[in-house]
DNA sequence: TTGTACGCGTTATCAC
DNA sequence: GTGATAACGCGTACAA
């Protein structure tokens, strides 16, 4: 078949700069100045190849001009985020941080296997992407893609292993924290912590905030120690109803996920507790749908990912140009107050 | 500063084939022809050119060569789904259909603005995708990006409006039958519908289907015709309430969400309806966070994401090649049995 | 079997 | 103020 005549789409050749400059009467070097602002071309000149363009919808081809000025105006995003939760607010906030338009980002999915990581980074590098953001599924470090690239690398969420290399992680420590001072703050004294699997470095991180907050305040962990487990409403449920055997008096919760604290409030629920009048509950991610569909709704800590990604992108724009840095930065994480946490009042 | 030196990063230039062909002792040509496969190059010659580009790290320049083929290797994918819960399982089973690698995506989230989705469109084109994928929200048609684009385009998720367009998109009558024929097949007689808001065509199609398997089973809708509301979870409860009020002997509620279908359970067991024994539940979307974490576990409609993105990307690739197809194709939907719909037992 | 030369579309440099 | 020309890196006719 003809390639200029390919099936019902009338994909006809793109049109070029030499079309354009064809239709002003111009050379192609003229078209090129007058249509990127350059300032020695006549302004009646300039206007005819303006209108040139127009008229035939001209597309400078990115392609040629990246080959050229050796940038390309991509970025790659590596992630191995299965369900997006994650990743998505970060291109939101990298996009945002492009602004609209000037940088297009490759997203790619490795699925957690090192080896389709190592086949879309080679794909990447061979377009010529400007730059690369890494996001990991968890926020536990992970092996470092290596000094010898020829772009820079920020890697988001999840930190490298390698100090050598920038990441851009959340403050789970801060994030335990503060949910535990808005518990104090609340006026709630007897504190307990369910979290998720041990292994994960956010579970240790927030608990360590937990211990923090709780020392400031002079308070001791209710529960016997943090109730550690998985990731889960079920074991939401479980760790509550064990709660509150071992410590009936138990007046607030802080889940180290909205998904955890969901079987929270189910338990208390059936236990005949009030929430937030006999405990409150304070959850972790503001995972909207959950945090939002609860009832009462949840106040959680909020991770900020998306000025996470807009952070990210930023410093993967100066390493672009030239300063480059290295280490390891923590995003201040939110609360967002609820019902869950309403004050008991008096 | 000198571009070759910037940073820390050994951003040396990036080596070419002419590298590749000066080290191996022979012409670009000749390099060239011996790693492409070509088969007019002596054994040897081939042996000395890869070996010299294996020593060389050479990645081939995708930008030249796209410049060149008139092909780039590139697919956008144009979404408008803030929260990416349709837009990743499409996007991986479009990588899944591309061969990891062979073919990279752009992705931009035009945040269901035209204007961005319009500059977004633009960027795309300048940067010759071959391709283009559309993923809309919802389901509802969308407006199309029109005929004129140099590109193939298939809409995924939410169908053109335009006919002449091609588009893919899951089957929510045949959803919405599936769901009562299960229900029906586990003994159940009085089965209600809770939907969400009317407005959405999701919410229309699935009850279209509860209609349909209705009919064929000879029975009523109970409760007085289909509740529509909003996709929430507290619709799910408010709705349960009403419905018990309205007719108490129902047996079975087929929820037009998980998020309503949560709120669906947790009314039940808080009129003291049991689950499935009473009272048999489904919902939609098997968005696993919400229906594994139900207690008793939900028994969902999954509309397929992945295979849909799969699907679209290997029409596009047909596309592509040449063949252009129109029309709008709907995907069967999966049923997944869980606990809340066990069958009664006797 | 190998090498030379051209073109893809654009921008920058240098004449005019 | 404008235009010819050379690059960018690669693939491919064509010539050797």
């Amino acid at each position: 078949m003809d390639p200029k005549d390919r099936g019902a789409a009338p994909a006809k050749r793109n049109v070029t700069l030499t079309d354009v400059a064809r239709l002003a009467g111009v050379s192609v070097a003229t078209a090129s100045k007058a249509l990127n602002g350059r300032d020695q071309v006549k302004a009646e000149t300039r206007a005819r190849v303006v209108e040139a363009a127009e008229r035939l919808a001209f597309q400078p081809n990115a392609l040629a001009r990246g080959l050229l000025a050796g940038r390309t105006g991509t970025v790659g995003l590596l992630t191995s985020d299965l369900e997006g939760r994650f990743v998505i607010p970060i291109l939101m906030g990298a996009e945002d941080a492009f602004g609209a338009g000037r940088v297009s980002v490759f997203l790619c999915d490795a699925r957690g296997d090192a080896i389709r990581e190592q086949y879309h980074l080679q794909a990447l590098l061979s377009r010529r992407v400007d730059g690369l953001i890494v996001v990991g599924q968890q926020t536990d470090p992970r092996p470092s893609l290596g000094q010898k690239l020829p772009v820079p690398v920020v890697y988001a969420y999840a930190p490298s292993l390698d100090e050598r290399d920038l990441s851009i992680t959340p403050d789970n420590v801060s994030g335990g924290r503060m949910a535990v001072e808005h518990l104090v703050a609340c006026g709630r004294r007897r504190i307990a912590h369910v979290s998720g699997n041990p292994m994960y470095a956010a579970a240790q991180d927030r608990a360590a905030g937990v211990t923090v907050a709780l020392d400031a305040a002079g308070l001791e962990l209710a529960g016997d120690g943090v109730l550690f487990g998985e990731w889960s409403e079920r074991w939401g449920r479980t760790a509550t109803t064990m709660l509150l055997a071992r410590d009936p008096e138990v007046d607030a919760i802080f889940a180290a996920s909205d998904q955890i604290a969901r079987g929270v409030l189910d338990a208390l629920r059936e236990h005949g507790r009030d929430v937030p009048g006999d405990v409150a509950v304070v959850g972790f991610d503001n995972w909207e749908p959950f945090a939002l569909g609860a009832r009462p709704t949840l106040t959680s800590v909020d991770n900020n990912l998306e000025a996470l990604g807009r952070y990210a992108a930023q410093r993967l724009f100066t390493a672009i140009d030239g300063t480059s840095a290295s280490g390891t930065e923590r995003m201040p994480c939110r609360l967002l107050p609820r019902e869950s946490t309403a004050p008991t009042l008096g």
